[in-house]
DNA sequence: CGCACCTTTTACGTTTACGTCAATCCTATA
DNA sequence: TATAGGATTGACGTAAACGTAAAAGGTGCG
């Protein structure tokens, strides 16, 4: 499977290819870099959201890919679904004023901008009906350290 | 299979055995009574949350069953696992102080409370980010009806 | 009688985002 | 040359809480 160049195969490891200026990086150094695991990148490749390089069958990412990662990571911290994600990346198009894509960003954001305040409220229901428990148990059991008798449990 | 007495046969479908002035209920108006569906009270059943009679094969669930959904309920709704839930619930001894439970219950309490809230951090964060690039698409967008010339995009 | 309705058990399917091997390959270095 | 360090492609496993058939039985009513 010598599918590789001389020139290619010579970058190799820790020296970067100066072709064009461009500093590729190999699976491992994106990992760290950007706090994934070798995993999730080839994962998020095989669902289409990123497209590396290859030289011969090794993962070069380019500054491009660097910057779909971050929109990626980005878009989950937020709470995208890695299928909202491409949706949107998918519309990218470098040669156009990206109007659909944006509108479908702002209109997916708003829906999840609604649910994230729904998750919110659900949260502090939560909380609240949680610390009443607490309250409650405490007081059982300040009570059964006094008096040792059995009572009521639901 | 006719593993059923003849008074216990006649205690079906809509009629209710006054027995003990136990109300038993069948799967389904538990189901209603409490907005779960059937495969939801089978399903705690088998992970040993739930433990109604046997009417032959027909589940009959007493006053103490729907206590325990109840709880259940109450329990999925602070964010507990169904795991934790039977843990809990498991400690309870009808003939105790049950002291043991609701310190296990407080622990356990106190450790969701402390995820509930780094939740609403993590999605506290995600709103404002969220808003934030929100505001920056709308940006986008209107500078991009104003003069359709292509420009940056990330 | 026949149909609708409720119930049963069994068991595979779903969702999301990876984790965790496993078997191989390639390369630089001591 | 032996070895350590990365890299590759499968491909099954995981978590949680059910959903969804499938095949079957009991029951009451018109």
């Amino acid at each position: 499977m010598k599918l590789v160049s001389p020139g290619e195969a010579a970058a190799n490891t820790n020296s970067i290819p100066a072709e064009a200026g461009e500093e590729l990086a190999r699976i491992g150094e994106m990992a760290k870099k950007y706090g994934v695991t070798l995993r999730t990148l080839r994962f998020y490749e095989d669902k289409g959201l990123l497209n590396p390089q290859r030289d011969g069958s090794t993962r070069l990412y380019t500054r491009r890919d660097k910057a779909r990662l971050k929109l990626i990571l980005l878009g989950r911290k937020v709470g995208f679904s890695l299928r909202d994600v491409k949706q949107m990346m998918d519309l990218y198009d470098p040669s156009g004023s990206n109007t659909k894509q944006l509108r479908l960003a702002l209109d997916k954001s708003e829906k999840q901008l609604a649910r994230l305040q729904k998750q919110r409220a659900l949260i502090d229901d939560a909380i609240n009906e949680l610390s009443t428990s607490m309250t409650a148990v405490r007081q059982m059991l300040s009570e059964r350290s006094a008096q040792p008798q059995a009572s009521a449990a639901g």
